[in-house]
DNA sequence: AGAATATGCAGGTAAATACCTGCATGTCAA
DNA sequence: TTGACATGCAGGTATTTACCTGCATATTCT
């Protein structure tokens, strides 16, 4: 997994909004997708080929027409190799704060 | 939380170090931490601003030091409100490419 | 075949971003 | 108090990014 490419495409609030739209129907056209974004299709196609990067999304061609199917893989593995191991740290924040303040 | 500040923050490697730094040994100055990165202090500061401004990062004044601590919390809120609704749409995935290849 | 439809390709621009340098301010310690 | 040290502030630049328009290609339907 290319953890760079994952973060960066989850970075832009459009995208986001792409993968909740595949999220509620999975398999959408890229026009069914577009009528939901308020911006040109060339805009929402540049968008999608960054998350196909990422390998959030996978792409078949049926005819003329692109379907867009969500791949939570990527989503699932960054908590896991990367969200999870900070999560210790939460309880023992104001511990740390505490023990700064006083001078270690 | 400002979920597009959170997913924005994680967006640059650099970012994600700062955190990786953070989170093996809390409340670091910035001093210290430009000892690892590679790029003149300002840039770092400038990165930090932006944990800070994305609630990933809480600072405090010690004389003429800033010390850094890392708050995992907002990263536990994205999984919990955004990752964690994708994952049952893992395991569904490859039976709606089917259903689709086969026209529906 | 010809028209309508869905998408691809090729630039072009304005704003955001990630860097930098130079100087100022505040704090500690001899 | 004065020099060393840690950080803050104010721009300046080059790259990346997110958008657009115009035209080309491929597929479907009549």
């Amino acid at each position: 997994m290319d953890t760079d490419k994952v973060f960066k495409a989850l970075g832009d609030p459009t995208r986001r909004k792409l993968l909740d739209l595949l999220c509620e129907k999975n398999g959408q056209t890229l026009g069914q997708l577009c009528e939901n974004l308020d911006m040109a299709r060339q805009s929402a196609t540049q968008h999608l080929e960054i998350l196909e990067a990422a390998n959030l999304v996978s792409t078949v061609k049926r005819g003329r027409e692109k379907l867009h199917f969500i791949n939570p893989v990527p989503l699932y593995e960054v908590y896991e190799r990367w969200v999870r191991k900070f999560e210790h740290q939460r309880l023992s924040l104001l511990h740390d704060l505490k023990k700064e303040l006083e001078g270690e």
